[in-house]
DNA sequence: CCCACACCGATT
DNA sequence: ATCGGTGTGG
């Protein structure tokens, strides 16, 4: 299907730290959500984009649509909605592969995240040439904490298959289950498992069980937040209450928008980030 | 309730 | 020393 670039700009979309397992292509992207590969390639005005990647992209979703709300709700992202035009909040198909993609990634960073979660899903069944399905809960709890740190994954080794024990204790679909209730349980119900914060647990949530109002909050939306809304914060470290209160003032602007609300915030820092990161490296 | 620290390992 | 956190301890 083709979508215009004011609706979906996919190298945002898959470079914005929401899934890890996408690679460049000589036109554009391709990956894996959930059994099926997902392709998109650039095309004139906008991009071509298979039939499977509607939903991981939700595009169904009027993107405009989603602008004017938070718009509506509040208008000082008015100009990062300008800057990050096609940046949307990705829906991904199976839980399980967001918990595990998110579980590599605390004090960490993308060059090490993106071979770890890759790494994982080489567990999986090979769907096409070199693209994996990624493997089941039942599988990674079964990985030998010794084979995960021999590929880098340092105490992360310990702890992806120990969560994984940990799901597999609870009942059938557990996981899956937190789509259905409200955001704060399926939280605090995450939050339950040794290993997951609160922040991945708002990752997974966002992503992975499609609760638009997560906000999670790490070190880069913690500085945008302390910009805009906490200048008596600056400089401090975030503590439980302090990350809630970010959470839920982001909430109360932008309500079940949050979520996209803060998608534009934590791509600006990222970006100044990197980029100062390169221009330091270049003096 | 807030802060300090360890934890892996790549980069500064 | 610093980092896209989390658990533990004071």
């Amino acid at each position: 299907m083709f979508v215009p670039y004011s609706e979906l700009d996919v190298d945002l979309c898959v470079s914005s730290g929401q899934v890890f397992r996408f690679h460049k292509t000589g036109e554009g992207w391709i990956g894996i959500d959930g059994s099926d590969v997902v392709t998109a390639r650039r095309v004139q005005g906008g991009w071509e984009v298979s039939e499977s990647g509607r939903e991981l992209f939700q595009l169904q979703i009027s993107l405009c649509d989603i602008e004017r709300r938070i718009l509506e709700r509040s208008g000082e992202l008015a100009k990062r909605l300008g800057r990050f035009r096609g940046l949307r909040v990705l829906k991904q198909k199976y839980a399980h592969e967001t918990l595990f993609s998110f579980l590599c990634t605390p004090n960490n960073n993308l060059n090490r995240i993106v071979p770890m979660v890759r790494h994982l899903g080489s567990y999986g069944n090979e769907i096409c040439d070199g693209l994996y399905e990624f493997p089941s809960i039942e599988r990674i709890a079964e990985i030998p904490e010794n084979e995960l740190r021999k590929a880098g994954f340092g105490y992360r080794a310990r702890t992806i298959p120990n969560v994984a024990r940990q799901v597999l204790a609870r009942p059938e679909r557990w996981l899956t289950s937190l789509r259905t209730m409200p955001y704060k349980e399926a939280h605090s119900s995450l939050c339950e498992i040794d290993g997951i914060g609160p922040k991945v647990a708002d990752c997974v949530c966002l992503v992975g069980l499609w609760h638009t109002e997560a906000v999670p909050v790490d070190t880069h939306l913690w500085q945008a937040a302390c910009d805009l809304y906490f200048p008596e914060w600056k400089g401090k470290s975030i503590t439980q209450n302090r990350y809630d209160a970010v959470g839920n003032l982001m909430r109360e602007k932008f309500g079940e928008l949050a979520g996209w609300a803060h998608q534009y915030l934590f791509y600006e820092r990222i970006l100044d980030y990197r980029k100062g990161k390169h221009v330091y490296s270049q003096t």
